[in-house]
DNA sequence: TTTTGAGTTGTTCGA
DNA sequence: GTCGAACAACTCAAA
């Protein structure tokens, strides 16, 4: 008798609605086994808060599948070939995962398959338009924002999906249990489906129009929040697209919705620009790495450089998981401009930590502040810290949240540096030496 | 093939 | 205080 039943292996595709491959699994009634493999790949490097999200989330997904979730520790090539093989499945279906891990993983689990005659199906991808297939007339990938954003925007890409009835099934087979919560002593976003609508729905009514200008602003909710569920699948960027308008608030959140699709189109061509610089000539640039340079990247990375905005934003990501894009930026442009340090440190140092580390929006937003990127990088581009922090927490209650020792400052001091690990205006000049040396000038 | 216009998010200087 | 130019040169994309 032929089987019909298969495993659903999720990813990054935490969620039960909008969701081609669970329904493909399901297709004409076929019992579906919901699967999640704790990888060691992915768990070492994750710090306890990254942890956490994760394993809420997985719980939280398990309740949405009336507790069916089959949770395994292990290699995925061995663990998925095995549960494939003990629940009798004749096919595994994914999400297509195109980061440069997961496709050397899906490679092996495909292979160990293939001998065990069970079906590997890809359907669908983390993104509206699947990385690879925005391409030039030539035929080439884009490797600029804006003609990618033009061509991107004529893409159809697919409604939400539907999804009926699917036979979750949780055979008789082996599985571990989820993990206990690493102690985070924080709040962290509730990582369930439904609150993932919840505030997509709220920032729809009450965010999205002024989403333009508050944006930039740390110290307010002007952002959607919505990474760390774009991260881990409880949204789709599809859903997020047919809900938006073509205001002046919609169309910014569109762009940046098409710089996460353009970083992962890019990772997708470049799978060795989540190590190595995308500008090879870049790697020419003279960087600091002895004892004193990881003195200064412990004070950056516990946030006492002795500059307000920078510590705010460092202390930010160590107690909650997640720092607001502008002070990323500032932090980012720190670490490689004022302390002449690699961009790998801080990418990875943001990866462990941040809840919706995502790696090609990470590595590539880092290469974009160390001009080893895409874009044209004007070397010469070097935020201030002092002027960014005035400029975008005027009145410091952002400094004042995460930097309680300045709790009390005045206005007009507190984005001032206190007792400065480096003189902002000096490694700014040597910066532009440093960067002059790679053109040649 | 050649040409042309343009390129996320900035800072400083001097008029 | 405000504003425009300079900061360099290169690569990309499309006509």
């Amino acid at each position: 008798m032929a089987s019909s039943r298969s495993i659903l292996w999720f990813r990054r595709d935490l969620r039960v609605a909008d969701h081609p491959a669970a329904v493909h699994a399901g297709r004409d009634g076929r019992e579906v086994v919901p699967v999640f493999v704790l990888d060691p790949a992915l768990v070492r490097p994750s710090g306890a808060v990254r942890l956490a999200f994760m394993y809420r989330s997985l719980r939280s997904l398990n309740e949405s599948l009336g507790g069916k979730l089959v949770v395994r520790h292990g290699q995925p090539d061995a663990v998925i070939a095995k549960l494939a093989a003990d629940a009798h499945a004749d096919e595994v279906v994914v999400t297509r995962d195109h980061g440069p891990y997961g496709h050397r993983r899906d490679a092996a689990v495909a292979e160990r398959l293939r001998s065990l005659e069970i079906a590997f199906v890809g359907k669908g991808s983390p993104y509206a338009v699947a990385p690879g297939t925005v391409v030039k007339d030539d035929g080439n990938p884009y490797a600029v924002f804006t003609p990618f954003f033009r061509a991107w925007s004529t893409r159809p890409h697919p409604d939400p999906l539907d999804v009926a009835d699917i036979d979750w099934i949780r055979p008789r087979i082996d599985h571990d249990s989820i993990p206990a919560d690493p102690d985070v002593g924080c709040a962290l976003p509730d990582a369930s489906e439904h609150a993932a609508h919840e505030l997509w729905d709220t920032f729809l009514r009450e965010g999205i129009d002024r989403y333009t200008s508050r944006r930039n602003a740390p110290a307010e909710s002007g952002t959607s929040r919505l990474s760390p569920y774009l991260r881990w699948g409880q949204l789709h960027p599809r859903q997020l697209l047919a809900d938006l308008g073509d205001a002046a608030g919609p169309s910014t959140f569109r762009k940046e919705l098409a710089w996460r699709e353009f970083y992962a189109d890019v990772l997708h061509h470049h799978p060795e620009s989540a190590r190595e610089n995308l500008q090879r000539k870049m790697d020419q640039l003279p960087l600091d790495t002895d004892a004193t340079a990881r003195r200064r990247f412990d004070r950056w990375a516990t946030g006492t450089t002795g500059y307000p905005i920078v510590d705010a934003g460092m202390r930010q990501l160590l107690a909650t998981g997640w720092m607001h894009n502008r002070v990323r930026m500032i932090t980012a442009s720190f670490l490689v401009k004022d302390l002449h340090l690699p961009w790998q440190w801080g990418a990875r140092h943001f990866m462990q930590r941040l809840v919706d580390g995502d790696l090609a929006s990470n590595q590539h937003g880092w290469q974009w502040v160390a001009g080893t990127g895409t874009d044209a990088a004007p070397f010469f581009r070097v935020f201030n810290p002092t002027l960014q922090s005035a400029k975008f927490d005027p009145d410091g209650s952002y400094i004042r949240q995460w930097v309680p020792e300045l709790a009390d400052a005045d206005v007009d001091t507190i984005h001032q540096p206190q007792a400065p690990i480096v003189d902002h205006a000096v490694e700014r000049a040597d910066a532009l030496r440093r960067y002059r040396a790679v053109t040649g000038r």
